[in-house]
DNA sequence: CCCTAATTGAGATTGATTCTCAGTCTCATC
DNA sequence: GATGAGACTGAGAATCAATCTCAATTAGGG
């Protein structure tokens, strides 16, 4: 939290964009949430720290956190874009169940590495990465069975 | 092609939908447009078979398509939910880079055979994935190296 | 401290997606 | 081949997230 804070100002610095406490709200916002949000989980968490805080802020200082590799964005069900906290957090992929829209996070050591060997072929300098797998879930195979 | 149209009309039937001129020609649009996509540019090649096809038509069938496997969602720069057509094409990830925004699509068979083995450690039935990689093309670090 | 340019909040605007509804069409049944 | 019930469609209105505008505020180098 201390070291995402130093890393985030080192970043506005570079970038030579001031160090609002708007942004710094912004920033503790992503870390205090886990897994998926969306701009208004986000703007609520947010706003629990300064209500004065608008949605405006919110998507101004998204992208920087982007940037800056502290979020990623991912696609959740229905097409909708989503964010994810990346820093801090491990390394994971989605399976996502076409049919009950369950989000299931696995991770595995072996694709860590695959995908760094493959972006090192292509001269690629990796920054995140995401798998999203779709399909049907346990819960659902077995269902469907039942019937 | 046929196979396409017989694979997507067996898909209709299962799902008690008809089999309309109008989602016939969402597919043949689909099969018909390579690589990525929008609505938009859906619409206008679907227009281009069947002047009076609508818009809102394309947003209905669109999740038929993505259902029955002809098509999946991608995130594009600036999250932005695009499609790109996934049945006869082959498998493939991106790597998109974050400063030029270009998007470039690798292959990798050892992926394919790993992605298989989680999905089936989780019990999960394999349907589509996806793997998207961020980070910066060797153009822009050979770039960034000369300034 | 002061000044300048960056940043912000509020609300308007945009643009993509979804919804509504009256008219049209599909297809199981006869 | 005709028919009817209900599914499907086009047009445009409605919605909703994301972006923009602009006047007021604030950060931070000098």
């Amino acid at each position: 939290m201390r070291d995402a804070e130093r890393s985030f100002r080192e970043f506005l610095r570079e970038k030579n964009l001031k160090r609002t406490p708007e942004r710094m709200a912004v920033l503790r916002g992503v870390l205090s949430l886990d897994g998926h949000f969306d701009a208004d989980q986000l703007l609520e968490r947010v706003q629990s720290y300064n209500k004065r805080i608008s949605r405006a802020t919110i998507y101004r200082v998204l992208p920087l956190l982007i940037d800056s590799g502290f979020v990623v964005e991912t696609l959740s069900a229905r097409g909708r874009v989503s964010y994810e906290r990346s820093h801090g957090s491990f390394r994971h992929g989605h399976m996502i169940c076409e049919r009950c829209q369950e989000v299931i996070e696995f991770r595995s050591e072996r694709l860590e590495e695959l995908v760094g060997e493959i972006c090192t072929a292509h001269g690629f300098v990796e920054n995140e990465h995401r798998l999203s797998v779709r399909g049907i879930c346990k819960q659902c195979t077995d269902k469907k069975g039942q019937e």
